[in-house]
DNA sequence: GTACGATCTATAGCAACTATAGAAGCAAGG
DNA sequence: CCTTGCTTCTATAGTTGCTATAGATCGTAC
């Protein structure tokens, strides 16, 4: 008669995995809901909408960190938006980091494909370009 | 009298820190060196070029199972270096991957920042965007 | 009533380290 | 010779973000 979930059908609802549901939970990333005679969890609205945003903030590959502090502003709605803003962006700067260190990863590969004639290891560029290692190389 | 290095020295000659090689040792990617009379590791040239290899290869991003196997090849170099040029492959496309869902995020953190005009956190286009969760909004 | 799936807890594992604690070694100065 | 102070030693726990496993119990359908 109720329209609470049971933790397999928000895992359904929501795409998320029921061990990590119940991480999340232990974490306290998502409050503990109300549980069954049985002792079974018993999820409603809002945490499903939780869950809902912790996901989508997974996705953008926000820290847990960085998470549990844009649950805390969105629970606190009359507080000005500057610390969002201020996550969001410091976020954009870690992401920027990361493509630029991968496309240097990537040309640095590249050459060492593109030189590799395909004989024996012994002759391997790549074998031998991962064997310079000079530290400031990179 | 020796040439041998200290795991302190050999951490020094080649940026990588204490820990790390004792913990490339037991996850099996540096062999065992021998021990001085007061039980003291004794690394030789051998070690520092493994040691160079390895910290290459992690610099490049290639993951512990893949430089396993690199390490392997190139201590075989009669072999062919297919398999060399395969592994090489493969994290070039992992790389590729990693950098197109990266751009991915980016422009969709900018939309998000962009949008926001900085008022209370009610009003908040970044927390309304990650309140909104559609699974296949990615 | 019984069989099957879902749920429960607690624990261990993954990558790839880093940090800590407490003991023992080693070199140089007084 | 002995102390001071740095290295080194071992073993263990912590990090992040889960996933997997074991064994027990619950809920439901037949």
């Amino acid at each position: 008669m109720s329209r609470e979930l049971t933790i397999g059908r928000l895992a359904h609802a929501t795409g998320c995995k029921v061990p990590t549901i119940r991480y999340y939970e232990k974490i306290g990333l998502l409050p503990e809901p109300r549980r069954s005679a049985g002792n079974t969890r018993l999820y409603g609205a809002s945490h499903l909408a939780r869950l809902g945003f912790i996901q989508h903030c997974r996705e953008l590959g926000f820290p847990q960190a960085a998470i549990r502090e844009l649950l805390e502003l969105s629970d606190h709605p009359e507080q000005s938006c500057e610390a969002v803003t201020d996550i969001a962006r410091a976020h954009l700067t870690d992401i920027n980091r990361r493509i630029a260190r991968l496309i240097a990863l990537k040309s640095e590969l590249e050459g060492m494909i593109e030189n590799c004639s395909g004989g024996r290891v012994e002759q391997c560029r790549i074998v031998e370009a991962l064997a310079d290692h000079s530290p400031d190389r990179i």
